[in-house]
DNA sequence: CACGGATCCTGATGGC
DNA sequence: TGCCATCAGGATCCGT
C-alpha cells in the first residue's frame, strides 16, 4: 500500500501525539517480514522521543535504540487513547502513557525491527542502500542524473528500485512519468538531461501534492487518525486504463513491467 | 554489478 | 459455504 506520501501522512498524524510517551507494554502476535530483533518485552519502559521517516520506513527514536516500522503492501498504523479490540490482522501493539500504537497488516509484508542505533548493522541492512530523499535538498539533480546514467533498465523500474531515489512506488512512478512526459519503458541511461530535470521536478511535485491530499486510499489506507487520503481522485493515469487522458483524451494504456502494472498515455508520453 | 523473475502473505474480484 | 485464476500500495533473494 504505502508509498512515501502515505508513510509521511501516517508519520504526521501521530508523531506529535506519541512524542514523550513511555511504553507500558508491547506485543507481537504474528511473524512479520523480518524478526523484531529483540524480546518484545524489552521495549517496556522505553520512551518514544520522536518519529522520523526515511524512504518508506518510519523510525521511532527511543531513549534507548529505535524501532524501524515498514508498512509493506497492506500495513497501516493507528494511534489513539482508545482503540477498539484488536482484530485478526493487528499484529503489533504498543501501549504507551499517551495512547496505543497498533499495526494492522493483512499481508504481513510489513515489519517492526528494533535496532540499538541507526548505525547498527540491523538498521543499516535496511537503510544502508536507500537512495536520495525526494522532498528535501538531499535530492540533488546532478546526482540523480548520474544515478540514472548507469542504469540501463526501464526508468519506471529504476524509480521503483529505490536505490537512486526513495519513496516512489507503483502509483507515483506512473504519475511522475506522466507529468514529465516520459514513456515508462525508456531506458534510464538514455534520458536526455532536460528530461531528467523534468522528471526530477515531477517527482517532487507529485509526492508533495500527494502528501497534501493525505495520500492515496485505493482500498483501505488511513492515517494513524483513521483519515483516508484523496490523491487517487486526481491521478492522471494510475488505474485509469481505457479512460480518456485528462490532457489529450487519448485512452490511457496499461502494461506490465516486472510483474507490476504501469499506466501511461501513449500520446503525452514519448 | 545490474537485470529479470520468483517469492513472501491474505483478501477481493471476476469468469466459468 | 463453488472453484480457480488473477490482481493488489513492497522489497529481497537468487541465478545469469
Amino acid at each position: 500500500m504505502p508509498e512515501l506520501p502515505e508513510v509521511e501522512v501516517t508519520r504526521l498524524s501521530f508523531a506529535p501525539a506519541i512524542a514523550g510517551a513511555k511504553i507500558r507494554s508491547a506485543s507481537l502476535n504474528k511473524t512479520l517480514r523480518w524478526p523484531l530483533g529483540c524480546d518484545v518485552t524489552q521495549l517496556e519502559g522505553k520512551t518514544v522521543l520522536a518519529v522520523r521517516r526515511r524512504g518508506k520506513y518510519l523510525l521511532l527514536d527511543l531513549d534507548q535504540g529505535l524501532l524501524l516500522v515498514h508498512l509493506g503492501m497492506s500495513g497501516s498504523l493507528s494511534f489513539s487513547r482508545h482503540l477498539p479490540a484488536a482484530g485478526k490482522h493487528d499484529h503489533f501493539e504498543m501501549v504507551t502513557s499517551q495512547g496505543t500504537l497498533r499495526l494492522n497488516d493483512p499481508r504481513r509484508f510489513g515489519a517492526v525491527v528494533y535496532a540499538g542505533s541507526e548505525s547498527d548493522p540491523v538498521a543499516q541492512k535496511l537503510l544502508g542502500k536507500l537512495g536520495m530523499e525526494p522532498l528535501t535538498d538531499d535530492f540533488d539533480l546532478v546526482e540523480f542524473q548520474m544515478g540514472l546514467k548507469r542504469r540501463k533498465a526501464a526508468i519506471k523500474q529504476v524509480l521503483l528500485a529505490g536505490d537512486v531515489v526513495v519513496g516512489v512506488g507503483n502509483i507515483y512512478a506512473s504519475e511522475a512519468l506522466f507529468m514529465a512526459g516520459i514513456r515508462p519503458t525508456t531506458s534510464a541511461s538514455r534520458l536526455t538531461r532536460p528530461r531528467v530535470q523534468k522528471l526530477h521536478a515531477a517527482i517532487k511535485t507529485v509526492l508533495a501534492r500527494a502528501v497534501e491530499k493525505g495520500g492515496s486510499t485505493l482500498k483501505d489506507f488511513t492515517s494513524a487518525n483513521g483519515d483516508a487520503g484523496h490523491f487517487q481522485l486526481e491521478a492522471m493515469v494510475y488505474a485509469r486504463e481505457g479512460q480518456p487522458c485528462r490532457m489529450c483524451e487519448t485512452p490511457i494504456k496499461s502494461m506490465k513491467q516486472g510483474q507490476r502494472s504501469t499506466f501511461y498515455c501513449p500520446t503525452c508520453q514519448k
